[in-house]
DNA sequence: AATAAGTCGTGATATTTTTCACAATTCAGT
DNA sequence: ACTGAATTGTGAAAAATATCACGACTTATT
């Protein structure tokens, strides 16, 4: 289970690579280049080649990659080869964009259930996911793992306390709240104003090239 | 203007802090530590020193920082002094949760024109934004320098070289397309399939105690 | 006035991530 | 076969980031 030190940084650009192979894959291109790759996902072509490498010796010097084999290294080690069930909570705009996108297509995730205290969307299904009422958060929760949150950030810490409390192990929380749970699961925070800030202040501050 | 050396991973945080102090100074609060921010953000409280110390001596020993200096002085370092307006680029549910979501309450930031191809939605106003048809974006856009991208991922090019045509300096792009731009001109990436994968990956490969 | 507790700023160190640069290898063309 | 162009995988170096740990200072208390 515990794959020996694949960097962070590593692993966040895998879902990249996976995406745009599987592209080049269903295009029926045959090889690729980490130069190509690189143009492509804007990312170094030795970080390309360093990021592969520490899976092993992927590809043939002087030839590059075979996408198809490539392809099917990442599906195993991204563990495609089974759906990972997700929840949403909170069917607000955000949470409904998130209801309506495909994540089968590239990635081998489903939105199976959402949760809203809106009883005008209780009831309702959206993009084919069922909405309950947050209230059964608890008892419709069952085994799922992994949970979207897109409630108001004043709701954040007590969904995210019901969510720690059913046995959640990671949460992807869209909230400006930072929340606070046990250190056994991970949290991944995205958080729109600040992107929006911080690319405000890299143009005022860092303009005249572009470094990163 | 070019403010010497704040590191990136330093520049991103910065907004973070900003909206803590913010809402500390809003609660009456005179004076807080690093430590007690460090609760708040999780970020370490060594790093939120370093982070600070770029930009000199803002606390005191023994004391801590003074909250209504501190904010102040992010204030001007943020440049929230001035209004930056920004255009979104696509009226989907994303596109619609950006128009909702109030960005002066914490950052100085406004959303003063928004566009869409559907000719249902042109011409309404969302949020207190206006939305115009995508076709007249060369005439409308006037001198807005930063923009949101949440388009279907085939559009994301063809507007974003429009937009690189109208001056645009930075774009904050919710597409899964990694889009080209001449250099001088900053795109960030938000991946929302990417960062879902990513964190699934995690789970699965880095879960017993959690890093970062 | 002295003491204790709390806290910053930062030199030094550790860790993580990126990049360079090149030997080894493959492929295509002659 | 041979040659030249392309490309990997990786040691080594560089750059970026995070953390440790402590002297110096501030405040509160007695």
């Amino acid at each position: 289970m515990e794959q020996n030190k694949i960097p962070q940084a590593t692993a966040k650009r895998l879902p990249l690579y996976y995406r745009f192979l599987n592209n080049l894959n269903q295009q029926g291109k045959k090889r690729v280049s980490s130069k190509e790759l690189s143009d492509a996902v804007k990312v170094d072509s030795a970080t390309i080649r360093r990021d592969f490498s520490y899976f092993g010796a992927l590809g043939k010097k002087g030839y590059g990659y075979n996408v198809e084999y490539l392809l099917g290294f990442f599906r195993s080690t991204l563990d495609q080869h089974e759906v990972t069930e997700v929840a949403l909570i909170g069917v607000g705009n955000l949470g409904t964009a998130f209801l309506h996108y495909n994540f089968m297509k590239n990635n081998n995730i489903r939105i199976t259930t959402a949760f809203d205290a809106d009883t005008e969307k209780v009831g309702t299904d959206i993009g084919g996911v069922p909405v309950y009422d947050i209230r059964d958060l608890e008892e419709k929760l069952e085994d799922i793992k992994v949970a979207i949150l897109t409630v108001p950030a004043v709701e954040a810490q007590v969904i995210a306390d019901k969510l720690v409390e059913k046995g959640i192990s990671g949460i992807l929380n869209f909230t400006p709240a930072r929340i606070s749970v046990p250190k056994h699961i991970r949290v991944h925070h995205i958080d729109l104003a600040v992107e929006l800030q911080a690319l405000v202040y890299f143009l005022k501050h860092y303009s005249l090239d572009n470094p990163e």
